[in-house]
RNA sequence: GGAGGGGUUCCCGAGUGGCCAAAGGGAUCAGACUGUAAAUCUGACGCGCAAGCUUCGGUGGUUCGAAUCCACCCCCCUCCA
């Protein structure tokens, strides 16, 4: 193995250090060998969303640095539930929702890491088997004996719910910190992990693991916590227009995901660079200059989303959404073939098979309009095209008269939103 | 268990018998401008072409008429025990 590069200044470098725990020595003591870093990744839901993608290309760099990384679902802490900055309590998803959902994404997880690369092959682990064989007594009697409740309850991460006026908190929630910390402690104890990564909301739960390892273990452990990330307007970062953006091809398609990304405020595409892809500083660097004197449309959004759909879909997701992006943001819709639509359609173009008719109706139907009335309002806006003609008349039919090669129909509502209509 | 406060349209939040489909803000959507940006401006924002219909935690009442009053129920919060 060679020797370990600075990791921590790199990702200093790339911005994606919020906090330290154990500061120098830290760096020092990943300098002097390869060590094992975690990260874990709770079953919110049935896939994870490109807000997991920094954390766990995180890890994806630890081991490019020569450390080996541990991924770790939490088939146990999902049932409980991360209070962190919540303004409130959730519902707890039953069992077996969770299970489905560990094992939806543990694909997820190892898809970037390397788990054939000798002693820091990374490792796949599942928090539920140290948890479930737990007896009450026993955890509380040698895990609970350890926190302080006085210090648990001044963790900034759940003081708006002790403190805040019309929300509380469950002891279950509550307790999730001491879950995770024991986590930690676990992994220290089975892989000799010393060092546990996250977004920066996780400060309160790593150093609680720092803690607990140091009074169980005797064993100084270390945390990093990484900014969680902002867009430069205040909105909320991972939604686009249909919802959160998702790594799971099913739930939102390469093409979405890649439309995503390329719609980038120039604000913020520089430092996603440095966040959610490999390419080099310098290269960034490289790139931010020449769009700063081109004078025209930056480069930087089309490199950001190629590179990120690339890592996330493959070269063949990637291929399918720009081929659809090409076809109908540049080209002449009208004069798309019979083959490149129904390409269109194989490369994941939400489309619709339908018996053509009344277009206020079609527009229901394919949800580009979610009631008559808004169907009818797009149209008076001069907000609906069809094969690339502005369409305003209520009255409108399709059929296979007016359809691209007497089955296709490219409607389009508003500047970004396309469907494929099919008869 | 006791006392008090509260549940309004996606969110926050006004409204305490008709003038309320319900103020205001946010979010969202569309148009103009642009680079499939940002900022800005304009418009829409329960459903219905319309007449009108369905909404204000739930159920049932009072009333010509209720989000607003009454009864019971459910849920949340705070304090006390």
């Amino acid at each position: 193995m060679a020797t370990p590069q600075d990791i921590v200044k790199d990702l200093e470098s790339r911005a994606l250090v919020t906090q330290l725990a154990g500061g120098e020595e830290l760096k020092a003591h990943l300098l002097e060998a390869s060590r094992v870093v975690y990260c874990g990744f709770d079953p919110t839901a049935e896939s994870l969303h490109i807000g997991n993608m920094v954390p766990l290309l995180a890890l994806k760099r630890f081991q490019m640095a020569g450390h080996k990384p541990i991924a770790l679902i939490g088939g146990a802490t999902g049932m409980i539930g991360d209070p962190s900055f919540k303004d409130s309590e959730r519902k707890l998803n039953s069992t077996d929702v969770v299970k489905d959902w560990v094992e939806r994404i543990k694909p997820q997880l190892s898809q970037f890491l390397d788990f054939d690369c000798g002693e820091n092959s990374a490792v796949l682990v599942n928090n539920l088997d140290w948890t479930q064989g737990l007896n009450v007594l026993d955890f509380l009697r040698d895990v609970g004996k350890h926190f302080s409740v006085n210090a648990m309850i001044q963790k900034e991460s759940v003081k708006q719910r002790i403190d805040r006026e019309g929300e509380g908190i469950s002891f279950t929630e509550f307790s999730y910190m001491i879950l995770q910390s024991y986590d930690f402690a676990k992994l220290n104890e089975l892989y000799g992990c010393t060092l546990q990564i996250g977004g920066s909301d996780q400060w309160g739960n790593i150093t609680g693991g720092i803690d607990l390892t140091r009074r169980m273990h005797q064993n100084q452990v270390y945390g990093l916590t990484m900014p969680l990330i902002t867009k430069s307007d205040g909105s909320k970062f991972g939604k686009s227009e249909t919802g959160t953006v998702w790594m799971d091809p099913a739930k939102t398609s390469p093409y979405a995901f890649y439309q995503f990304w390329l719609n980038t405020a120039d604000a913020d595409v520089y430092r996603f660079m440095q966040f959610f892809t490999f390419l080099g500083l310098e290269e960034i660097e490289a790139i931010k200059a020449a769009d700063e004197v081109s004078g025209t449309k930056p480069e930087a959004q089309a490199i950001l989303a190629r590179e990120v759909t690339q890592l996330v879909h493959g070269h063949e997701g990637l291929a399918a959404a720009q081929r659809i992006s090409e076809a109908l943001f540049s080209g002449d819709i009208a004069s798309l073939t019979e083959s490149d639509l129904a390409q269109l359609a194989q490369d994941g173009l939400p489309t619709t098979d339908s018996a053509g008719g009344n277009i206020v109706e079609l527009l229901v139907a394919t949800q580009l309009a979610k009631s008559n009335k808004m169907a009818r309002e797009f149209l008076g806006n001069n907000a609906v095209s069809v094969n690339g003609t502005v369409v305003n008349d209520v009255e409108a039919t399709l059929n296979s008269e007016n359809a691209l090669h007497g089955r296709y129909f490219v409607v389009r509502r508003g500047k970004k939103l396309f469907h494929l209509v099919r008869l």
